[in-house]
DNA sequence: AATATATGTCAATGCGTGTTGACATACAGG
DNA sequence: CCTGTATGTCAACACGCATTGACATATATT
């Protein structure tokens, strides 16, 4: 039987897997064409290339509804997100998908324009306060910052402690994050 | 005039220049060799390949005496380092090198290796306290995260600020990072 | 059943890469 | 000056890659 949508379907999902998990330039096509049980030219032929097989693997592994529900608070979604994500053997974590890519400049761009806008943006504007901005950053980087010390560089006293463990420091961290202000310069006594 | 040490000093130049600025996979040494001006078989001939070029351009950059010595607060040492890196166009950054090299498994594993016997190691031998390997486990999620949230994620509200407001983020993060300390179970009222 | 279209298969092409070996040339020691 | 070694130059190789076009076969349409 042949199936055109079922083999883009087969296509999509071996790359979101793949792409997720290894970034762009470690991975071939002729790899994801392996996995799925397709030839290599149909990917060509369905994407038109491997850009934009990426490009749909992207943002395939990407679709947060939850995110954006007005019931839910954005803060306890993404902390939500990061430790399923980080239990789940570090599969489909955002954090993963922007360091892999970090050096590909086209590649890059593409993640950091995306993560921008399924997640910096819907996020920027639900903070309040004038340091909202920079507290936001500072979360996002809390959450970045651990992703890299537990998982890629497996940093002592993170990497080897139990999920819960973890999630207290990552909590800790994203506190004193969100309740930062800008203090005046020190005052010289 | 032919020097060999001249050439084979212009080759690991330009080759700690540029891996430290793009990474491993994404130089070639075509691109070395024409930076310095060299003709590229002479790497393989004084190096042995690309990964030992690579290896010695790591070491070349990661040469911090100030860290070892017993009368500087390595703490602020791996500051100091952070924001000179910073500002000077992010180039020699630690963090960055972490970054861009961490989708090529060989390659992340010598840039940890390299990283953790360098400065992880010396710093942990110094942390004191029940909770110094967590304390320095966040310290180094926070530079990380920090140095990518600014630097390639351009994260509004750490991206644009000058380097003294950042510099204030990073050590209000870092303070809290020293500070951290295992909280029990949250008590249910 | 006959034809047209959609889908799949295969081989080839061009590109960039790291590495190697044969050759040329500069320099040093006799 | 002559010779041997160090250094530099050049071309070629083998590899993996994404992409393309020609061909084959299954499915749909008439």
């Amino acid at each position: 039987m042949r199936n055109s949508d079922k083999t883009r379907e087969k296509l999509l999902s071996a790359a979101t897997e793949v792409f997720w998990d290894q970034g762009y330039s470690n991975t071939s096509l002729r790899q994801i064409a392996r996995m799925a049980d397709v030839d290599v030219a149909l990917i060509s032929r369905y994407f038109g290339g491997k850009l934009k097989l990426f490009e749909a693997a992207l943002t395939a592994g990407l679709y947060w509804p939850e995110l954006i529900d007005p019931d839910n608070d954005p803060i306890k979604v993404a902390i939500a997100k990061y430790t399923a994500s980080s239990s789940e053997d570090h599969k489909f974590s955002i954090t993963r998908m922007i360091v892999m890519n970090a050096s590909d400049p086209q590649v890059g761009d593409m993640v950091r324009q995306t993560l921008f806008d399924t997640l910096v943006a819907p996020l920027e504007s639900r903070m309040d306060g004038e340091h909202g901005a920079a507290q936001l950053a500072m979360f996002f980087s809390v959450i970045i910052g651990a992703s890299v010390a537990r998982h890629s560089l497996l940093m002592p006293g993170m990497a080897e402690v139990d999920a819960d463990t973890h999630a207290r420091q990552l909590r800790y961290l994203i506190d004193a994050a969100l309740q930062f202000e800008i203090s005046e310069e020190p005052t010289v006594p």
